[in-house]
DNA sequence: TGTTAGCAGTCAAACAATGTGAGTGCTAAT
DNA sequence: ATTAGCACTCACATTGTTTGACTGCTAACA
């Protein structure tokens, strides 16, 4: 059966009144708060309805309603209302990415702070991994007698670099040398590719067996290191939450959080969508992670694309999420293109 | 009033048991499992002495005693038991340092990890600020047309870099000149020095200008930047601890582990003490900080300087944590010395 | 003087009994 | 299709009661 405009209303109430208060909502409070022209009997009656069909659930019998998964994907997918962003929050966002930023990481976690501290949620925030990055050149320079710096540019402007420790002493020259050779061999190619090296190169000239080993070991371990970096900003904010209030659920939360490598799939898989909503129902998420919704937003500056976003209870404010993300989102690409404006 | 040997060992008996359950205990429970030797009325009597002294208190009138801090600190310093490494617990630590490291970041990680699985407690690690690292040589490597990498080598032999966009485009041969003359510059000094550039450098040649701001710019970065980087491991075993039972108190738990920075100053106080053991009375730790204790020992490795511990609430299991500590402290030496050890 | 047995007193925690009220489902009238 | 009205359910708060684990104190004892 198809939803009606109004079954749709009376679901929109419900999770807007349980967004706001976390309780469950009666008949008679829809029928004041939402929707005046019905009588309490005949939104019971659709209660009952909606009920049957997935979108409601009651605690216990002689309680009000509250909202199922399905309910909050109707929600963020057809009746969400749309934000506005006050001019405080927008204020405090301009604040933080008011001073030129000078590297990655602290762009990661900026992001991750300020939205922790806009939504009030935890938040989440990571660089993709690398290994899809196509390599430009490879530069390899002595810094002491036995320790080398290897960096590696790829087309994302990124540079990455590793410090190795070199078991044999050679000139400068002897470095500078390997680095135009190795750039030759590996400029062009994906890191990823370095997983079967042979492919890449036929002869390896033998003087610079030992760095291009060293090479493929670096470009094998950011290959393979598919998790980046995960940023968690505010995890004690969980327990703000109402629905963490019980210490098992909180705990089951919080482990989550601890193990953030279990949250990387989840962050990565928002495809090729903008922005992402998931909303676990039983045993959407990983096993053992409790009643969530996640919520994130891609981005891309100076060529870095990244994802952030929150994690929290199913209950939140999707529409005041949503469009933080989507603002930071347009102000992070407005710093790349306009570098200097104010 | 100087404590008697019996008074003494009967703060033992308390603290010993307190570690163990968590639960007050009474006259009659230290005469049975501790000190047969003595009657209850006996020991009832001592009780009330020591809580008169401010070593023990009871959570209300009808119950056994518990330790206060003061019980804590003269556990620690004088009767704490000396804990012996189970084999399982020698395995978990040798299985995680067996593999080779490549790196200061998986070191700290690790380490963090490896405190956090066999204490079961949240585990901190971090290493030390670079201030007073003294300068050897700086580097400049061009490795893009627009952003060129600064290194700096210090006496710990840790190499810190940093990107850094540069506005104009210049030759790969006056980066190498501009090292050569910035590393004379800088060699030999502190890198707190750079507070006060003025100081160092009277004549900067007027086409070195410009790197000569970058490089101090970063190094004012690092100087000021006191707190080097803090990685928590396990914050969710926070909660297995039944003193956190309560919400409130869980909460402000998480919220000092969230801000990490409000750990530094506890951490690198340590002194020059290999071991210190830090028990919170009540407003000791920085405001909001809820009681709780700190075990940290200084750790170094390849010449590098960090801490290790542990946070968690005061009745923990120090002996164990302790022995665990100076394990972890061994082993990272002798993985310094001996590299390839099996 | 230090130790011990015994007893009265205290108090948290567990349990049971009870009332209250919010909210529903159903039925019958509109 | 909607609505008013009523009977029913059930979480939750309140109150009172019992229990038992402790202690502190006193008086006897070595």
């Amino acid at each position: 059966m198809a939803l009606s405009e109004r079954k749709a209303m009376i679901i929109k109430a419900v999770v807007d009144s349980y967004i706001d208060s976390c309780q469950p909502i009666s008949s008679s409070e829809i029928r004041e708060k939402y929707l005046p022209s019905l009588s309490s009997a005949t939104i019971r009656n659709e209660l009952s309805a909606l009920e049957e069909m997935g979108y409601l659930t009651q605690p216990h019998i002689s309680a009000g309603r509250i909202p199922t998964a399905e309910a909050y994907k109707m929600y963020v997918d057809k009746l969400m209302p749309k934000h506005k962003l006050t001019k405080s929050e927008l204020a405090i966002i301009r604040h933080y990415f008011g001073q030129k930023l000078t590297d990655m990481d602290s762009l990661v976690r900026k992001t991750a702070k300020v939205i922790s501290e806009i939504t009030n949620l935890t938040s989440v925030a990571c660089v993709r991994p690398l290994s899809n990055d196509v390599i430009q050149s490879v530069k390899i320079v002595k810094v002491t007698d036995t320790v080398a710096l290897f960096i590696i540019v790829t087309d994302r402007t990124i540079i990455k670099d590793t410090f190795a420790e070199v078991p044999f002493d050679v000139s400068e020259q002897y470095f500078e040398d390997a680095s135009k050779f190795i750039s030759e061999m590996f400029g062009g190619h994906k890191i990823s590719e370095v997983e079967n090296p042979e492919k890449l190169a036929k002869d390896v000239r033998q003087e610079y067996e030992r760095v291009f080993e060293a090479v493929i070991k670096i470009l094998k371990d950011y290959s393979q290191d598919s998790s980046g970096e995960i940023v968690l900003e505010g995890s004690s904010k969980i327990l703000d939450q109402p629905e963490y209030t019980s210490l098992g659920k909180a705990k089951a939360m919080l482990q989550l959080l601890d193990a953030k490598e279990r949250l990387y799939p989840v962050l990565s898989e928002s495809g090729g969508m903008n922005l992402s909503i998931k909303i676990a129902g039983d045993n959407e998420m990983a096993e053992g992670a409790p009643e969530c919704a996640i919520v994130t937003a891609n981005y891309e500056m100076e060529g870095v694309i990244g994802s952030a976003g929150v994690i929290g209870p199913m209950r939140m404010d999707y529409s005041k999420v949503v469009s933080v993300l989507e603002y930071i989102g347009k102000t992070l690409n407005s710093l790349d293109n306009l570098e200097e404006e104010q």
